[in-house]
DNA sequence: CCGAATCCAGCGCGATACTG
DNA sequence: CAGTATCGCGCTGGATTCGG
């Protein structure tokens, strides 16, 4: 998500608000969306999906290079949600295994099906998107 | 590489949940996150799953007050990306209908996924961060 | 090797005011 | 009613540096 920018004015707390008051009762929603709304969440969880790693091995593998802040904060959130399992083994050097716990890896299958309905429609919102920038600006074409 | 993770007792998570095992393979989950992740998205979404709705009555409805501005934001990019069709009457005062085209309507399915893994985890996630911050002896939170 | 701390740029979002 | 324009705030995330 990433929405940069909570509650300014104002309103202390939103609470579990929203009460189911539509039929596809959008519930919580929110909650898993600030969780993995932010750039990096949802690739430490796959990574992760595959066995224990360390620090800097996750660091590696995540697409894109994660820098070692975001890693640490994207790891401590994922921690304190009780999603990810951080083990310290006081060796020198200093050696530290992250994985997924139970609830972490039934994350996995939303991941799963977020990844499917991306691969599926990916070339339908393509399309569409060029449609639209087509119809609208974009006049580079001749006159 | 094999999911070496203990069973626990109920629903063992072993197999091939996530087959995105490439490394630039981002498995789209971004994409669709990407869409959702903002802060409104989401909720147009559900509010139009529910029927046509009019500009003005889309933004009463949506909960926490929805500004003008972002309504007008979200919307547009929604209907770039195929997800929600707009149809202008030219009327006075002028009439512009919203409604969901058949990929918005597929999306339902996802967020109600969502939604459900939310409310079934949020006791859970809410005892985990209590307890983190317990041990961490942050009285408000990490960060 | 792991990670905390600091500085800094970008932009998501809200409030407000104005147009057709 | 529907939409645009302008401005400011502060969170997110990148780069770098220091510590254990």
């Amino acid at each position: 998500m990433s929405v940069g920018h909570r509650a300014v004015t104002g309103s202390p707390v939103e609470g579990p608000v929203l009460s189911c008051e539509t039929p596809q009762d959008e519930c919580g929603v929110r909650d898993v969306l600030d969780r993995l709304g932010d750039k990096w969440s949802v690739y430490v969880v796959v990574e992760l999906a595959g066995g224990v790693l360390r620090f800097k091995e996750l660091q590696r593998r995540i697409h894109g290079g994660i820098s070692q802040r975001m890693l640490t904060l994207t790891v401590r959130r994922l921690e304190r949600d009780g999603l990810v399992r951080r083990t310290v083994h006081p060796t020198i050097p200093p050696q530290v295994e992250y994985e997924l716990t139970e609830m972490g890896h039934s994350l996995t299958h939303l991941i799963k099906s977020l990844a499917d309905w991306s691969i599926a429609h990916r070339p339908a919102i393509a399309a569409a998107r060029e449609a639209y920038d087509e119809a609208q600006g974009v006049p580079g074409g001749p006159r």
